[in-house]
DNA sequence: CTAATTACGGATAACAAATATCCGTAATAC
DNA sequence: GTATTACGGATATTTGTTATCCGTAATTAG
């Protein structure tokens, strides 16, 4: 029960993103650069948030990524939800259906026991991932790295946006 | 990001064997075919229980498994963390330290925002699993399952065990 | 004691998902 | 026109899940 490490990636770049001057655009190759990922792969991971509508792209030179909307409006859950699905992580496979006690032409009303409350703890971890926002990571990110780097990475993004 | 089937292999085992008459046990083969699940496979889930001390389990002619504490001390979360192990969905892979801008030689104090953020969603979605007890699963299947069925079911089990 | 039954653990195979690469296409800036 | 960019399809590689097989040791019934 893993998520995808695509979703680290796109909360990195969105972060990259909302830090980047207005009107301005980062390409995919420089994303992946800038976290050592591999560009190919990385930029499958943003056509997921691309077609979630969380981030815009241009094409052509100094075209690229920005974010779509306010860093505000924009959820962890937003950004997990694009990369990794909507699926609950429970999957009830009906298995109670398979009792030779029941009788074969019983059909269910209602999801069973055990998955309601399996699904109670899906929504509880997307409850959590709502309530914070990429501008609260940002803000975050700005209070704990230190100055240095945050002014060397501004330049460096600046440089290729 | 999905659980393993045998988690919902192990919570319905679980509820079947809260269910049985004190000092009785039952063998994986009738749990398996009572769930319609291949024996072998459903016995590694079976060993996870055992090992994490949740069901006892006794050799020989009439051995099998029985719960190894009260239904009550029984949570979710110690059926799924059993067979699923104990790993945040969420794995932090430092892609930071990737950032051509940073000092090589910099050490990190303390886990990355992005982490704390997911972790603490991890945390919510165990707080939730750890709330419902074995106890509560079985009641709730109790009012819900029609009578004929859970007296037939007990019939069965009582024959093979 | 013997034979049947049971959980356990190791080895291994089949299958699915995550990870990764490659490349052709269309749009855009200069 | 040329270079640059996102996009999507095809495909390969690696890892994890699902599943089976079988030998070992413990236990019970007769
Ligand atoms: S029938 Fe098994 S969890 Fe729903
Ligand atoms: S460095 Fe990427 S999530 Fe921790």
């Amino acid at each position: 029960m893993n998520l995808k490490s695509q979703v680290e990636w796109a909360l990195h770049c969105c972060a990259i993103l909302a830090g980047l001057p207005e009107g301005r655009h980062l390409a995919a190759k420089d994303l992946a650069e800038l976290h050592g990922l591999p560009k190919e792969y990385l930029s499958k991971a943003m056509q997921s948030l691309s077609q979630a509508g969380l981030v815009a792209t241009t094409l052509g030179p100094q075209g690229g990524y920005r974010l779509a909307q306010a860093a505000e409006k924009i959820t962890f859950l937003d950004i997990v939800e694009a990369v990794e699905g909507r699926r609950n992580t429970f999957a009830c496979q009906e298995i109670r259906k398979n009792n030779p006690c029941r009788p074969a032409k019983q059909r269910e009303t209602k999801p069973c026991a055990i998955a309601r409350v399996m699904w109670e703890a899906d929504e509880a971890w997307r409850d959590r991932l709502r309530r914070v926002s990429l501008a609260e990571l940002v803000e975050t990110v700005g209070r704990e790295v230190p100055k240095a780097v945050l002014e060397r990475t501004a330049e460096w993004i600046a440089a290729r946006s």
